[in-house]
RNA sequence: GCCGAUGUAGUUCAAUGGUUAGAACGAGGGACUCAUAAGCCCUAGACAGAGGUCCGAUUCCUCUCACCGGCACCA
């Protein structure tokens, strides 16, 4: 059997800055996924990157006094920097700046879009900002003036080139509707479905203007046989996409293996250029669509959008320094819903961080290990049927019947796995951390149905099938945390070594390790 | 302004046209001790407000209030 791609993308971030706490989160949530596809042995391709063309990107730089390319590639040193410390397992970093990667496979789309007869010149009417040597937007003025400048900017015209958007205006109304292009959430789909009525009439998209005529600094991709026009963001940057494939280079292999991407990630800003434009792009050009656009919430912090103001921006290498970059992943795993804009403050990360991690995961294997050592000699023998029932009622199996054979193995192969696996697939990462941890409560519940420290004196033999069961779930814990907190399923492993058939064949024998120092220090 | 979503314990979420609306974290109490004084058990605590439909609504409808999102070239 052909073994099955997964293709998953992030937005390639502007950098005209550092990373912050969003952005950490898209890295996280789509890092999650791609590890979890490369775990279940599918082939993949996790691809981020830098957005660095544009006006704002020239001004800042000038502002600096520097050259636009070390401006920028000194930002994506700050991106790179942050993700290596986020564990993030990217398999590409795309930068739109790349000539060799890049390039290529932008001009092969904007070439593809003028053979379907889809690109065409117009003027282009837009305020400009003189201040800001840049065109600036209606929502962007105070009254009626640059915010920056105090200065009203004038109206321009311009020769540009235009996509045909309208064209595809059907087909992407009807790819939404019959959920071709799937959106998650689906009523991010009902928002952009929203575009296609005016005043409750139907009504077509508009044309869009995808080039800039070039000025003083050239900064960007030139229009292919038009050297006085450079690529406007669309063309530009959402052709990363399929760039870093290959699409447009003399090898195409990954972009034949991967494309269409099956996920791409992104925050709920996006979604138009990603749900509207990035499709019709591809329409054009004959190519196939992305399966999926998942899209994510923002972040806020005390109830108010993070801000310098306010004061109340909270940087992902802080929760790095102080609790480690999988308490920082786990949080963002378990506490964030997907879908939703969520909430973070340094209290609710330090109680969440005591409850799940501390005392939750770290203390079991410290108190599973520990058993197993003092009782045992860290060397214990057994098998799935031998551990003894789970004693205590677990709602999520109630149907199954009475508790006699309901043990830790089986539960987790029954119970456990399944729903873990269902959530992963549905890119809803926070349950499926739900099932693991409901799991770990399991573990702790089961040493206290049989207290195996008690145990030990009138039953050894009985406590090494308890312990060994216990060890059995860590096991099971440990695969399912690997996407989520690679570093510690690492040391966990580590720790109670790989299970292996004894001589006899009696059982799987587990050889452990005590550790040396708690796998999560309580805050 | 228009369109759409949401409002459930201190907090984050769940469920349901009908006996005591669930859970987690946090709070208070208890018995234990293998463990990072962690874990386990117990307790307290909620359906935004008003009206309507119905034998009966937290659940359906209307209105009010609150909060959020979208409303075209902004990465």
């Amino acid at each position: 059997m052909e073994q099955k791609k997964f293709y998953i993308t992030t937005p390639i971030f502007y950098a005209n800055g550092e990373l912050h706490m969003g952005h950490t989160y898209t890295l996280v949530l789509a890092d999650i996924l791609a590890r979890y596809h490369r775990e279940i042995g599918e082939k993949t391709f996790f691809l981020t990157g830098s957005d660095e063309h544009g006006d704002k990107i020239v001004r800042a730089a000038k502002k600096e006094d520097l050259d636009p390319q070390i401006f920028v590639d000194d930002k994506v040193f700050l991106f790179k920097d942050l993700m290596e410390k986020l564990n993030i397992s990217n398999d590409y970093f795309i930068r739109t700046s790349d000539q060799e990667r890049h390039w290529p496979g932008a001009m092969k789309l904007w070439q593809a879009l003028v053979d379907a007869g889809d690109i065409y010149k117009s003027t282009y009417n837009g305020l400009y900002c003189v201040g800001c040597e840049a065109f600036i937007t209606e929502k962007e003025l105070v009254d009626g003036k640059c915010p920056l400048h105090d200065a009203k900017p004038e109206t321009i015209s311009e020769e540009n080139y235009f996509f045909k958007l309208s064209k595809y205006s059907t087909e992407l109304r009807r790819l939404l509707e019959d959920k071709l292009l799937k959106i998650t959430p689906e009523n991010k789909a009902n928002e952009l479905l929203s575009f296609f009525l005016e005043e409750g009439r139907e009504a077509t998209l508009s044309d869009v203007s995808i080039s800039r005529p070039r000025r003083d600094v050239s900064w960007g991709i030139p229009v292919p046989n038009d050297p006085e026009q450079l690529m406007y963001v669309w063309c530009d940057a959402l052709s990363n996409y399929i760039s870093a494939l290959g699409y447009g280079s003399n090898n195409d292999t990954d972009f034949s293996t991967f494309w269409p991407a099956d996920v791409q990630v992104m925050g709920k800003d996006i979604i138009r250029f990603h749900g509207l434009l990035w499709p019709a792009l591809l329409l054009s050009a004959k190519l196939p669509l992305p399966k999926e656009l998942l899209v994510h919430g923002f972040v806020n912090s005390g109830g108010k959008k993070m801000s310098k103001s306010l004061g109340n921006v909270l940087d992902p290498k802080e929760f790095i320094d102080e609790y480690g970059v999988d308490a920082l992943r786990s949080y963002l795993a378990r506490e964030v819903k997907p879908t939703e804009d969520w909430d973070l403050t340094r209290e609710k990360f330090k109680e969440v961080y005591n409850a799940n991690l501390a005392n939750g995961l770290g203390n079991l294997v410290s108190r599973t290990l520990k058993m197993a050592e003092q009782y045992f000699d860290g060397h214990l023998i057994g098998k799935a049927s031998s551990v003894p029932p789970l004693r205590t009622h677990i709602s999520a199996i109630a149907e199954v019947g009475d508790l006699e054979g309901l043990n830790i193995p089986y539960v987790a192969t029954n119970d456990i796995l399944p729903r873990y696996h269902a959530h992963m697939h549905a890119h809803e990462i926070n349950k499926a951390s739900d099932v693991i941890w409901e799991f770990i409560s399991h573990l702790d519940q089961f040493i206290t149905d049989y207290e195996p420290f008690k145990l030990v004196k009138t039953d050894r033999e009985k406590t090494e099938q308890i312990i060994w069961g216990l060890l059995y779930g860590l096991d099971e814990i440990i695969k399912m945390i690997t996407p989520i907190m690679p570093e510690t399923a690492q040391k966990i492993r580590a720790l109670i070594g790989t299970p292996v058939l004894d001589e006899e064949q009696r059982g799987m024998v587990f050889d452990v390790k005590t550790p040396m120092e708690p796998l999560f220090m309580r805050k």
